[in-house]
DNA sequence: CGCCTATTTGAACCGGGTCAAGCATTGTGG
DNA sequence: CCACAATGCTTGACCCGGTTCAAATAGGCG
């Protein structure tokens, strides 16, 4: 995890919330106290109950926000991209991390620290505003992972988590969605096992749903996927 | 659902975020925008997919934040109780409610329309700030949930719903529960069937655990009921 | 009192988690 | 560059927890 520094200004992560924010010179010139960390692939940036050390963006790369459970069973909340943050509240009463972060890939990361963050905060309205609707957004999201995991089977939970991360991640040129996972990392995203991952997906292929190759997957017929899970999805959209 | 007007100045909810946030007279003639709602047990006052009406806070009551779901399944979110705030994100892209919510006794409720609640965080820039620290913390909330939900067994479930309950409601003077709950409620929120949790409850019931008469419930011993789920919550204290 | 709903208990069924074994792929060191 | 270990993927079989169905009982309310 080694340093270099990222400028805002130059930065092309559009969607930032920093970076959406920053109006004035001079909170151009708070920006700057940010760090900027080179993470590797499988890289663990932030640890459930270490105390917090501000907010994290992705620059370049992706990664998973997770909790770890009995028996060290993962539950996967989140998987971010480039521009997107991470790092709950860093302020305010919560002193300890409540989620676990790990890069998916080769990243590398800006962090704003706890003073940084809350002296911007008070200089910028906007900003506080911004972090306030992606909390309320992310909140949205969690929720209906609440009921998605209450209700959905397991065929249902695999699939809403194909097309999440085909709609979050895209696809390349010939149709295949921009991520590898693992099987496991799909299981502890869905809340299953591996197995019913495994089996879900060789149903799905010999039904000439989706084609994968290894941990290349794309998906042949979104309309039926989604149609599958429609009942689950009334109101929102992810 | 008859209107009457209560007073910011004079409110004894000192959590309420609005509340918290109003120190200027012209704070306190802004908050006076607001309208007050009568609501009845069982009236359902936010519905899931119609547009968002601003942001409600409960004067006095209680109620349950909800998601339906398939076959009119619902799951519950959260339980809210005077002070606290419902409605999320009555402001930026969201135009409909995902959630509905339905009061669990007869309340009174707070409502700031979009308008006056946009005006208002313009003007007060610390109200901004609340609503995002409310916000990261019911994000914390409900991310453990997820986890919960994923990971816990059907009885741990709803020993982890009943120790909310008890922790959110508190005790009477007999140490019962200050709240009363359908089974089918409490099913709801631990995210699992009517027979289940009254399998359970009657099984805490002969184990000496909990006493409980009709929806009336007292915890007995609280340190193995968390013992039991002990596990689950390293980090987390809801 | 009688209807309706909520609660409780028993029994059957089944989805999905667990275990085990084989195969494929990747990586590492000689 | 190959051999072999380690890890990940896949499939089949089994079994258990939990949902579903049914039926009986208790409780609430006009």
């Amino acid at each position: 995890m080694y340093r270099s520094q990222v400028q805002c200004d130059t930065c092309s992560n559009n969607l930032c919330l920093i970076k959406k924010s920053l109006i004035s010179d001079e909170d151009k010139r708070l920006s700057q106290q940010k760090v900027n960390l080179n993470c590797k692939k499988g890289q663990q940036f932030i640890m459930e109950g270490t105390p917090v050390s501000g907010l994290f963006f992705i620059y370049k790369g992706k990664a998973k926000v997770l909790k770890t459970g009995i028996y060290g069973k993962e539950q996967i909340l989140r998987l971010v991209k480039n521009g997107e943050t991470i790092g709950h509240r860093g302020f305010g009463t919560k002193k300890k991390y409540g989620i676990s972060s790990v890069a998916l890939e080769d990243s590398i990361l800006c962090n704003f620290s706890n003073e940084t963050l809350e002296l911007m905060m008070k200089k910028i309205p906007k900003l506080t505003y911004e972090l306030m609707l992606f909390y309320a957004d992310e909140l949205n999201r969690s929720e209906t992972k609440v009921k998605t995991l209450a209700q959905m089977t397991v065929r249902e939970k695999v699939i809403d988590a194909l097309l999440f991360i085909h709609r979050k991640f895209g696809t390349n040129h010939k149709g295949c969605i921009n991520i590898q996972l693992s099987r496991q990392e799909i299981a502890d995203y869905s809340g299953t096992t591996v197995e019913q991952v495994i089996r879900t997906i060789s149903s799905l292929k010999s039904e000439g749903l989706l084609t994968c190759v290894g941990k290349t997957i794309s998906i042949n017929n979104q309309g039926q996927l989604k149609n599958e899970i429609s009942e689950h999805n009334f109101y929102l959209d992810q």
